[in-house]
DNA sequence: AAAAAATCTTAAACTACATTAAGACCATTT
DNA sequence: AAATGGTCTTAATGTAGTTTAAGATTTTTT
């Protein structure tokens, strides 16, 4: 089966192997099971109340998972950017309502494999039960800092750190998407932005 | 080998069957490898400064996982108590200084396994890492949900959905230390009980 | 190119939570 | 039995962040 540059599971198979080289049978069950698909910007890839059916990844764009809670107000949990994977693993793997909407930022080209044949690929070559576990330990580690950064912050020092962590979304995403990471209002985002210009970078 | 009642592998070789049952040669290798170890209370596991060196299966009593500020202020990231794991994975993995500290808040009972023997442990017997992955993605969706609340909720609704999700803890743990998980203090906290006590249950 | 929509900033009034302090109630040690 | 030290509460004052609102700027749509 051709498919065009865009659409070729090459970055995935890269981002792989960087945790344990695949031989080729591996690679074959990767190339047959993730679905290229691209989603417009202020597309949805998952909207809060359905069921999250498919792991997600990002090849080009930039996706964001949030909630709308009951006053209205969007929180964001994580963006996901190139070389990212993102779902609702709660939702994926107890196929239960997600609490959660995943949408584009900009055109996002993704790689979509389903519950069942994720199910599948960890059936039929176990290595990726392994690949799967070191990732998403990797994710655990950066959600934990999170958290603590959260509870012990405040939110200048949070927004300081995330201009230091992701330097390359600050200029990508609008100030009101970060302050939604952040937490806080975007208001308070812009004050404390001109508070660090006044004082000196 | 003998073992006592109290140090047996049996629970946590039943915990980990929850997931998929294992046989008997995996079972000895869980038996190999994991060494109980009794802390008394205000013991650490794991002070900050140090490489996390063990993961740690609680089979009695309670663990909290904090960091200490600049300004000497704790924040408590993880409580761990019978049938928990526990440990700094972005320590252990990396082998860097950790961030956090892990105290015993009761005697406890742990059963540990070095990180090399973990290493081991994947790779004689990789049914682990399939364990080891649902494992870790249930503690990531409960990690989630609690970011999630903190960067959305009041210090009250927090505290609500702590009195529901974990009220084995409240009558076991003194508040400061539920403050300190909160990500609040004990002042406010005391508060915060006092007003729902008010209005009614 | 104009119109519409989203974004960013500033500022005043408000609220959730922190800080400090003091006293009451325990539990543990001596 | 007294003393020590941790725990819980209440209250006054302070502060980080919200809300509301309005104007300026940029981006998107038509």
């Amino acid at each position: 089966m051709e498919r065009s540059d865009e659409t070729t599971t090459k970055p995935l198979i890269a981002f792989l192997e960087n945790i344990i080289p695949l031989n080729s049978g591996e690679k074959q069950l990767v190339n047959e099971y993730f679905k290229p698909r691209l989603y417009r910007k202020r597309q949805y890839i998952l909207q809060q109340g359905d069921v999250c059916r498919r792991l997600n990844f990002v090849v080009r764009g930039c996706l964001r998972m949030y909630r709308v809670d009951e006053k209205g107000d969007i929180h964001i949990i994580q963006f996901a950017v190139e070389n990212n994977l993102i779902a609702d693993l709660g939702s994926l793997y107890s196929h239960t309502a997600s609490h959660f909407n995943i949408e584009a930022l900009e055109d996002t080209m993704v790689l979509q494999i389903e519950y069942k044949d994720l199910f599948e690929l960890y059936t039929q070559a176990p290595k990726f039960n392994r690949i799967f576990r070191v990732l998403i330990e990797n994710a655990y580690i950066i959600l934990q800092d999170r958290l603590l950064q959260n509870i012990s912050s405040t939110a200048q020092e949070r927004y300081s750190s995330f201009t230091k962590t992701y330097p390359h979304l600050l200029n990508r995403l609008p100030q009101t998407q970060i302050a939604a990471y952040l937490g806080i209002t975007p208001e308070f985002l812009s004050k404390i932005k001109s508070e660090l210009l006044r004082n000196g970078k």
